[in-house]
DNA sequence: CGTCCTATTGAAATTCTTCAACACTCGTGG
DNA sequence: CCACGAGTGTTGAAGAATTTCAATAGGACG
């Protein structure tokens, strides 16, 4: 069973997010430093702690590092332990008696994973890239949630936009046709890859956190679809492929007009 | 605008749940008379508010009857109010510039009605059947809400929920065929439709709430596709056409099996 | 250099849609 | 009481989009 999973764990105390890029210039000196990245970011569930509750849960995070395709359910169950994304992206996938696949969410930095009082039901959590977590053991947490009604209205709030986000992708999935999926797929990507960038304006170049298989399950085709409709949209001029995992968006708002209309 | 939409209106107080049927035998004194109904069936969120509570947000509520088809955030707007569902099924529909539309959730009683402290986007709520409600003003009870942290984590189960279901319905429309996704609606409304009932064991019959134009748009289908699948699986045996809205199913699990495989 | 995994491309097969005609139901007014 | 019309539902045939099957190519890694 262990050998099922492999990470790299790190305490966090002696850890002072040393590895952090894209980090503005924050010094709250009642912030715990481990925190101060996450907050920099944009703050997860964390943010809505008092600076001595943060301390508190910060002496007891542990920083992990996982490889693409980990079961995370797995590692949660067996750490008994919540967590905040740092880094990497999460696919959350339904299955079928039969086999069949359908990847109904994808969680990026720095969304929390899990779900204190309540049961997570028929869903499998991998990484869909090498990953980086901090998580917290289950019972501090929800300790920390019955104290602090904020906390918990923090995560209210992340499920109402993942309820959004799904509803979004129902109109998707319901709705539109090949070309228009596999484009505001590209959308998505685009605008949840790097929160930190206004994504309005210019040429971007995004990095695909899903192999064509994935894709083709997150929007309910096949991989070859999925392969053709992207030489469509190259063809097209919306999209350059720098490589199989990178591809240059000159314009989103040509993409998102192509991610709402079929004919030109 | 005042014309839009038709409503008869009763003062709560006048109304002591005599409409009521489906009720069990529940003689809780504390609890304001107007809520036992509710609670009878099957406690919504003010399950999580103590009797005072419960008195004092019943002072403030109104009961009201809605056509099909009325517009409820319109409704909630005007009257800036939340609300359950007393009885009746709304639908939650996204549109597309061009038209196209997707049913991307239904709600039964006692679901809660809107979204407090947060912002709902793009989308239209329509009394699918006629509707009743139980509404009371949003200042009372964000109020109540900052006092009960119990009636907060309730609502935060019941988006969790939505969320659950929103997911597995991706999986429908992602990866089940035309077949399938007609025989997964007719689960949907049997398990849905009367919660009261056991619904695992022997023959029953369901009303459907939707016409065949709405099915389409929930399943992301036409309705020419949903009536012959519906033929289908009458000549198959799974289901009995009693008239355009009422189905009977002989085998609950005949038709779980039908809404996970093609063949037979 | 061979192998495994991933991705692309083509041609045939299938599913679902589109277009078109027709049937049923219900309420209204002649 | 019947006729009419609008809204709703069903059925058929042709067409389009996507899948399936099959073959090939590119990269990463031992």
């Amino acid at each position: 069973m262990a050998l099922l999973f492999r990470a790299t764990t790190e305490n966090a105390s002696r850890h002072r997010g040393n590895q952090v890029t894209n980090r503005k210039n924050i010094h709250n000196s009642e912030v715990p430093l481990v925190c101060q990245a996450c907050e920099a970011r944009h703050g997860g569930v964390c943010a809505a702690l008092t600076p001595s509750q943060l301390t508190r849960l910060s002496e007891h995070t542990t920083k992990s590092a996982h490889e693409r395709d980990t079961d995370m359910s797995r590692h949660a169950e067996q750490t008994d332990s919540y967590a905040n994304i740092l880094s990497g992206v999460v696919k959350l996938t339904k299955t079928m008696p039969d086999g069949r696949q359908q990847i109904v969410g994808l969680q990026f930095a720095p969304d929390f994973m899990g779900r204190p009082f309540a049961r997570e039901d028929g869903l499998t959590m991998e990484a869909a890239t090498p990953l980086r977590l901090c998580s917290f053991p289950k019972s501090l947490l929800e300790e920390m949630l019955d104290e602090s009604p904020q906390m918990e209205r923090r995560l209210h709030d992340q499920a109402l936009v993942e309820l959004d986000e799904a509803r979004d992708w129902l109109l998707t999935l319901g709705r539109k046709s090949a070309r228009e999926k596999v484009a505001s797929f590209l959308l998505l990507i685009a605008t949840h890859i790097d929160p930190e960038r206004p994504v309005e304006k210019g040429s971007i170049v995004i990095e695909l956190p899903l192999k064509r298989a994935d894709i083709a399950d997150y929007l309910g085709l096949t991989t070859e679809t999925i392969s053709r409709q992207l030489t469509h949209l190259r063809k097209a001029g919306i999209i350059e492929i720098e490589d199989r995992r990178r591809i240059t968006i000159p314009s989103i708002s040509a993409l998102r007009h192509a991610s709402e209309t079929d004919r030109g």
